[in-house]
This record gives structure tokens, C-alpha cells and sequence, in this order.
DNA sequence: ATATTAAACGTCAAATCAACGATTATTATT
DNA sequence: AATAATAATCGTTGATTTGACGTTTAATAT
């Protein structure tokens, strides 16, 4: 029988870095740990990797622990390995982005893990190398969504232009044309109208809109230019 | 004394695909694997993280192991860790892929491993999920190299703007129009022309052209276009 | 009636684009 | 000296896209 004897195993972890939006703010989920090390410092969700699971399967189990969401937009970012990393004991991380709707999110889940939502520009620092996972998936989330319709993941099922709006620009920290906005997004034929409107927000209302599940899939590969000269912004 | 005692430890290995391009056609770099598992079978190179590095340096050693070559251009694809993607045992595997020039390569460094360039539509099946890897890294370089100069990483110092043509028709299997193709290519003032010429594969010669070194760098980030309407071709 | 936000419609000039035509340059081959 | 072959430049076309900006209409809470 062969074997690998020789090589040292590690142990090998998902972090997750969890992007939500509540028709107003962008921010991210951070929980409070309640063990060593770093005990009480904010951290990213995050756990090892199970025998059974392959890495997706671990961000989806950590990430539904945490929010009691399944299904959501996961996507994997990068493997953070340098040796020193976790103070304890070498721990390879393979970190994961999420982009959820907020309102979907249940509190409760997760008071157990102290989670707290925070403004994405007014966030704590982390431990470890978390803070570097943040900022990387902030650019990664940037680049991607400045060519494929990502962000929508981040709205509820009805949602408004001025909402759409409001999403792109507090990713991109910039101010949209908002006449040269709706023409661009009306371009996309991606959106569904609907005879509801949403009145909190102003006296006319602003009708709510359903995002084409088939025509998004169909066109989530061919670039979009929802933010005027990208390639500008890019390393913002 | 904090512990993570009850957790599974994995092997961490790395394994690169590694391209190249000898001015004419585009490869890919496999080694057969002189050990078991899956000895004699084709494969990419690859190897454990060692207690000491980081998976970037593990990468960088792997290639270096191989090819003897150092500072090639060097990216993370993507953390693989399926429970059963190695038969023997649990291995988790970070990808990376590398850009090199085939005329840089030394081949007598590479004959322990029995390593050997394929053209990258004609290459064996692989162990593993090797193929997958591959399949993936081709993705990605399509997707980048069509906003990014990434594919300069691949020719001579002094190269051709036909070789550099034929690079881009063969990245994106198809044909571009040499007049445009040359104002684009102009257009980005990324290039430096030679006195010297080419005249191997024409009676006129070619003129040769290095890369600016500084600009490559400032505009990286930019978007290129040398491959018309590339949202067409991206999902091949 | 008024104020306020939503959103549709229009205009305009500048820039970019792909497709294509034509020409010139260079040199090995005949 | 003519020819063939590739390299490279220059130019044109019309179509499309772009950002910036102006105007108007709609709906409704106050």
C-alpha cells in the first residue's frame, strides 16, 4: 500500500467574508469570537474543513451556521497559506465571498457568535490575516461587478432603480448619472417590471423591479457598463 | 497551551500549469509521474507545501525544480479539495498557472520528470482532477488576457508583432485582422521597436519589439482590447 | 396647491469600433 | 531584372456607444 508518510498534514480552513445590503448600506458580517486565540476580537465566520466535505461544501455549511441561508452567491476567493498565519498551529485558509440580502437574514441565527453587521468603509480591524481577505475580496467583488451582474445578488427579490443605483455607487464609492443609469440597465432587458411600488422612500413611489433569473444566466458572462470608465476605479 | 487537537490535518500540495510559447505555438508543460500513484500516467507538476513556505513559494520552488527558471509570472487559480481527489490520501490542492517563454527553458533540467510539452489542444488526459485545472486555467487566461497584457509573459524579450499575433489567435482560436489588430497593439504605446529584424520566418523580416517595461506596469490594470467583442468568445 | 422623488425621453458631440481597400517596404528567389 | 511573399502603414466607412446634460411628465404625501 501506498502512502504519503513523510509530508506533515496541516489543518486546512474556509473563511468566509459575507457582503450584505439592505436597500441603503453595503456591509459585512463579522462575528466576535468567543474562544482562544484572539478570543473577543472580530473575525471573520470561518471553520475547518470537515473529512466529508470538499472546500464549497465547507463554506456553505459555515456560512448556513452562521445566516441559516442556503443557496446563496459563494464564490471562492483565494488560499491564504503563509505558515505563520494562525498563531496556534499552521492553518491553510481557503477564504470564500458571499453576497447576500440582509432581509433575508434572521438574527437570532446568530447571536451565539456575537455576529454584528458593519458599514463596509467603518469596520473593525480582525485577526490574522483577515483584514488582507477583506480587502481583496472588496477589489475582487469591484473588477467583477464592473463586467457581470453580481451585485444583484446582493438585493432582495423586489427591488428599485433607485436602490440599483444606490448599490453601485456605494461598491464603487462614485456618484452615477442617474438618466444615463436606467437607460443602461433598461438596456440589459435583465429587469422585470412590476405594478408594485415601493413609497418609503419618496411621495411617487418607485416601482419595483424582479431580476430575468433565465435572461441573467443566459447573459451573466457578456460584460456590462453599468459604471462609467471602470478601468479608472479598478485599483481603487 | 491553546489547541485545535480534535481537527483533521490534510496534505497541502500545489500543482502549476504551466504555459508556454516556443514564437509559434501555444503548450502546456506535463510531467509523467515516475512514482505511485498513477505512475507512468501524465500529470501536472506538483508538490507538498514544505513547513516552511508559503504556497506562493511552494510554487515558485515546484517551477523552479522543473524548469530552472525564477521570477516567471505566477498566479493562483484556485483551491481544489474534492475528499476523494487523491486516491491515497486526502490532499487539498491550490493551483497556480505560469506564463513562460519555452526558449528560456532548459530541457536537460526537466529529464528526471520526464517532462514534456504538449501543444495545449493536444495534450494526454491527466490524473486526478488535473484536467479540471487545466480546463480552468485556459478559462482564466482567456478571461484576463482580454483585458490585460498578460500574454507579453509569454514571448521572447525581443519578439515580433506577427508572433504576437499569432499568440492572441491562438489563445482565443481565431482570426484578427492584422491592420487593426497592429493600430490597437500601437495604440497602447506598451511596445519599444528594435532596429533589428526577423527574417526566419519572411523575406522581408519583421521588426523586433520589446515590452516597456514601466508602462506594463502602470497599465496592467487597464483594459486591453486586442480581441474584438471577446464577451463573444469568452465561454468557449 | 406644492414639494419631492421617479423615470422617461431627447440631444449632441466625441470616441470607438470592425471591416475593408490600397499602398509601400524589403528581400530572397528566380 | 522581375517576381513572390510577408510586413507594415495609411486611410475610409458607417455603425455604435459613450458621457454629459436638458426637459418633461408622473405620482402622491403633505
Amino acid at each position: 500500500m501506498i502512502t504519503y508518510t513523510e509530508q506533515t498534514r496541516v489543518l486546512v480552513a474556509v473563511d468566509c467574508i459575507i457582503f450584505g445590503f439592505d436597500g441603503e448600506q453595503l456591509k459585512i458580517l463579522l462575528i466576535k469570537r468567543g474562544f482562544e486565540p484572539a478570543k473577543d476580537q472580530w473575525s471573520l465566520m470561518g471553520g475547518f474543513v470537515q473529512a466529508n466535505e470538499n472546500l464549497y461544501g465547507a463554506a456553505e455549511r459555515i456560512l448556513y451556521q452562521l445566516t441559516g441561508l442556503k443557496d446563496l452567491y459563494l464564490e471562492q476567493l483565494k488560499a491564504y497559506g503563509n505558515p505563520d498565519r494562525d498563531p496556534i498551529e499552521r492553518t491553510i485558509s481557503v477564504a470564500y465571498f458571499a453576497l447576500i440580502d440582509i432581509n433575508k437574514y434572521k438574527t437570532q441565527i446568530s447571536d451565539r457568535y456575537h455576529a454584528e453587521w458593519f458599514l463596509i468603509n467603518d469596520a473593525p480591524s480582525l485577526i490574522f490575516d483577515h483584514d488582507t481577505m477583506v480587502e481583496e475580496a472588496k477589489k475582487r467583488i469591484r473588477y467583477k461587478a464592473a463586467l457581470h451582474p453580481i451585485l444583484f445578488e446582493l438585493l432582495p427579490k423586489k427591488f428599485t432603480i433607485p436602490q440599483l443605483q444606490n448599490l453601485y455607487e456605494q461598491v464603487y464609492n462614485t456618484k452615477i448619472d442617474n438618466r444615463n443609469f436606467i437607460r443602461k440597465v433598461n438596456s440589459t432587458d435583465l429587469l422585470i417590471k412590476l405594478t408594485e411600488k415601493d413609497k418609503s422612500s419618496s411621495k411617487r413611489g418607485a416601482f419595483y423591479f424582479t431580476l430575468d433569473k433565465n435572461k441573467y444566466k443566459a447573459k451573466f458572462q457578456s460584460f456590462l457598463n453599468f459604471i462609467p470608465n471602470p478601468e479608472h476605479l479598478i485599483s481603487m
